[in-house]
DNA sequence: AACCAGTTGTGACTACTATCACAAGATTAC
DNA sequence: GTAATCTTGTGATAGTAGTCACAACTGGTT
């Protein structure tokens, strides 16, 4: 019974009810996905839902002319709310999902859903849970966005990409963060050669260190 | 049965389970509320949950130093989703609530939700959709904020206010519109006068008409 | 009619951001 | 070790947006 474990460590939500936890356990299917590996595409039907047990999967909006608006990262502990409902609504996605770091997820086949919403209200709490934490975050972003400079932002981006690396440096190239905060490669240099010489971070090669 | 007729007309998804119709119609309360009331405020928790039957409330977020941040307008049909899940949670809110226009809704009681959760998987659906349709609006928002200038953001705003009124003529100040948009009134003022001089409206004290 | 408060219009100035152009540094492959 | 490629640095320029200052208009009141 290694899912019931893992469940209990990751999702500690889901094994208060005992018949959630055996329900899960029973029906999830453990993978793995390296990086890369597109999870969830624009405009396609979600099959399974991913309960994340580490790693890291980016969630963003694709613009019909390449430019994207990242939403949030999903880390160990947390579901794709998106999938949760689009797959439960029968619809098409409207966000793609993306693996930033090699994820191990425990997957919910699209089809059990209906059961575990329908008899275990311990999966609500987690879905109503999920869904507000990840609103919250949503919300917080267009907070930033509506009062914030992109200084602001990209040093916020920082500090939040660091702590779900639970580290504290970042590996990305200048042109990457300005594609996930939907920006110039020549802004974003700027403005981290100026969060330099105020000596919030150190810079190298795909590598910005917090001090 | 006053209130059954209202569900199913404007509710369709509650009636669908006859079950959860009249359990709704049970504990429902009729009632009204006048433009500017706070029916949620941020920092206290929710009582009740409001399923509108007309008119239209403003959700938005408040910053200490007065900023105010639009999240998204509740129109018929609609419930208050932020509501939904702090209640159910027990937390505070972090979003505020006021009556935009004269409003009429039917108000379930706190205590009541966990119920409609667990035995009405009709409650359930209802809940995920307006989630999901509130998140789309916000994702929406985030990407307008991330790609488009003010001019944009300004005319889409009016837009979207305007087919909210089911008319096409909005009256609010520059200075409102400003502080929905996070923005100052002379910089409103003169890309009004922009839209005007395209064409794409005309304007009056206190009314913008979409041409 | 004169007044007043609220609303809108606009110039001047500054800061921020995007874009183009090109240089320079770092890394990888051969 | 050198070429080729990827990544970062930086000047110049233009457009966008916020702020200050003040003028002009509007609707309602006395």
């Amino acid at each position: 019974m290694e899912v019931v474990k893992i469940i209990k460590k990751i999702f500690p939500q889901l094994a208060i009810s005992n018949a959630l936890l055996q329900e899960i356990s029973k029906i999830g299917i453990l993978q793995s996905f390296k990086k890369d590996t597109v999870l969830l595409k624009e405009e396609s039907f979600v099959k399974v839902v991913p309960l994340v047990i580490n790693g890291l999967i980016k969630i963003y909006k694709e613009e019909e002319n390449g430019n994207e608006v990242l939403l949030y990262y999903i880390k160990p502990g947390e579901t794709c709310i998106v999938s949760v409902i689009t797959a439960e609504k029968n619809e098409k996605s409207n966000v793609k999902g993306v693996v930033e770091e090699d994820v191990d997820v425990i997957l919910i086949p699209k089809e059990k859903l209906y059961n575990l919403r329908k008899n275990f209200p311990g999966w609500n709490l987690f879905v109503y849970n999920s869904f507000n934490k990840k609103f919250d975050e949503v919300i917080d972003m267009v907070k930033v966005l509506t009062f914030s400079n992109k200084g602001k932002r990209l040093f916020d981006f920082i500090i939040k990409k660091a702590a779900l690396n639970k580290s504290n440096t970042i590996h990305k190239t200048h042109q990457e963060i300005a594609n996930e905060l939907g920006s110039s490669r020549e802004v974003i240099s700027r403005l981290l050669k100026k969060l330099e010489k105020e000596g919030k971070v150190s810079l190298a090669q795909k590598e910005i260190k917090i001090l």
